[in-house]
DNA sequence: TTTGGAATTGTAACCGATTGCATAATATAT
DNA sequence: ATATATTATGCAATCGGTTACAATTCCAAA
């Protein structure tokens, strides 16, 4: 198959009878170049098919237009917003996306962060996965400048932003409404704490209980993965329970739906023996019956801004290295399954 | 702040007396280096923490190690998973993905398209915009003879190779399905038929029916853009019908679901007024009530599927252009919106 | 010792755009 | 008409690897 030759500025400018140099201008609208050669020339640059070798002109340069992105996986709900988000703001401002997963392992988000630094994005945004407790493999970045932002699972780091919601307030929130709505003995199930994300929504479940003057119930306080299965097995160890919870606050909700339904099985009602509040405000929770109180997580949003600062730093608008936190809003939507029919009996 | 200078070629080749070819060469172990230069080289480079410069490579070698993928959005649980399989190929395989939607745009599938190109993509994997009928801007890729494959929703092109699941087999069966469980008046709701998608799925449907010696009855098909909306504006035709349905293959599962619980709070209890079949296996279908009976659709499979024909092709194992279309498994899922109590009545 | 050939290493052109500096062309001021 | 700005263009080095080809080294066979 006869390829087409790739034109260059070199071609233009033979044709143009002018230096690569005015090209390299014109094309570029440098002012610096007279208006009507400037107009020859992308004129021709248009005619022929030119089209810019980035590789030249990064290596050139020294910077990519790219934007690396980490994510701990791809598939959820949230995540792929965040990552429609993102690529809505870069694709508008000229930027590209380069996604890897860390599948939730350390390992491979070294590994991907690594071949982000060989490919000499301009900025990176991460995601940590579980395991990740040190934040050590992102200072390559950091030494040479490259502006790291974390988005929903962060580690605080003096030279990056990490954005968020205010996952303590929401869960508190979540926990209030449920005291609110007559519900007493509240259980909350939840990922590791070693995650922010987690760590933030037990102490906002924690502080509602106590600002009631309740006691948390360690056998209430269940540390899980959050999957589908651990929503099931949530449900069978509530079953076990001498004295049976009357609420649910999960910290996510795939888990709050097959526990909800799992005791629905059982012959739970919900609301009425059970309320329920989820936390992410996934398809499903608006699918389930009766629907999922839940906490609408800005996934979208967070992509949009996470991109927006970024960029705001290398044109050197903002600085990601002073600003600490970006917390955007979320909000409680109630749904049936925490409305208890005769609440505050 | 003082970044760390770049180490080059040229710095490890000074540090060890040799040529910079040498060291081009030892980096990626040539067989013609002497194997203790080969480790004298490759152990500097560790210690000085050499990193390659793509885009100088690139620039030399004429390839980018990237592959471009155009969606029409990233933020379904289809696309999500399509995206997690590439990327796991693709990161495995040792190349970069460049992501971008086409909100179901021409316009910007256009768009994109142009700067995957500009970008120099080795390899374009592209699922098409609703709106896209005509392929002509893949064209600057073809003539370059830059392979592009199209999965799920595609064109034919005597140039690309096409990734699909039987569209038509599965719609077939499960029509058949519902048949062979005693419904008979059966409804279809589809997508637009310009998307081979979903024109197969209306195919398999009718033929269905005709093998069943029914006569299709164009009140009983719907083409809608598959929306929670259209589920829900599905379920008040249908309850305008004289004659109502007593069963409904949805093209996909979001519909059905919407369609499924409109219906059901107007009294009609399903499966046993009413059958339902959708498309996709999302999540959700696993958890209304009662469970949706649906076509496994595999995202993931599919994701790596194209990358790995993609890259085969890059190392002339295979290609692109020869193959024309393959076709990946799908299954039929049965739960309980589909099981008639007293089936064959 | 000479020599053919394999094993290593080096030379230098190249990929294509960018940009500091110099120069040329034109316009304005004196 | 001459000096001084101003505007427009060109020169040439640079970014960092890659690779065809040439050159050198080394060893065994003759």
């Amino acid at each position: 198959m006869p390829h087409e030759k790739e034109i260059t500025i070199y071609d233009i400018a033979r044709e143009l009878n002018v230096s690569p140099a005015t090209v390299s201008r014109g094309l570029k609208d440098h002012p610096a170049v007279n208006k009507a050669t400037r107009k020859r020339i992308q004129d021709l640059a248009k005619q022929l098919g030119y089209r810019s070798n980035l590789f030249a002109s990064n290596l050139r340069k020294k910077s990519s237009n790219t934007i690396g992105v980490i994510v701990p996986r791809l598939s959820s709900y949230f995540m792929s917003n965040v990552i429609a988000g993102m690529e809505h703001v870069a694709s508008t401002e000229g930027y590209n996306l380069i996604i890897s997963q860390s599948l939730e392992t350390l390992k491979k988000e070294m590994a991907n962060a690594d071949t982000m630094f060989n490919s000499r994005v301009d900025g990176l945004l991460v995601s940590l996965s579980f395991e990740t407790q040190n934040i050590d493999h992102f200072e390559p970045f950091i030494r040479k400048g490259i502006p790291v932002i974390f988005f929903d699972r962060i580690k605080e780091h003096n030279k990056c932003m990490g954005i968020i919601i205010d996952n303590y307030r929401s869960a508190y929130e979540a926990t209030k409404h449920l005291l609110d709505n007559g519900y007493k003995r509240i259980m909350h199930i939840g990922g590791s704490t070693l995650s922010n994300v987690y760590a933030e929504r037990l102490r906002g479940y924690k502080q509602a209980l106590a600002d009631h003057k309740i006691q948390p119930d360690p056998k209430l306080i269940l540390t899980k993965n959050m999957t589908e299965e651990s929503g099931v097995e949530s449900a069978k160890y509530i079953l076990k329970l001498k004295h049976l919870p009357d609420a649910v606050f999960s910290a996510n909700d795939v888990c709050a739906v097959y526990c909800m339904r799992t005791l629905k099985r059982e012959g739970i009602r919900i609301p009425e023996d059970m309320g329920f509040v989820g936390f992410n405000n996934d398809p499903m929770s608006k699918v389930v019956e009766p629907n999922l109180t839940t906490v609408n997580y800005p996934g979208y949003a967070m992509g949009e801004a996470a991109v927006t600062q970024l960029i705001n730093h290398l044109n050197n608008v903002s600085n990601v290295t002073t600003t600490n936190i970006i917390i955007l809003r979320s909000e409680l939507i109630i749904r049936e399954s925490s409305r208890k029919k005769k609440a505050k009996s």
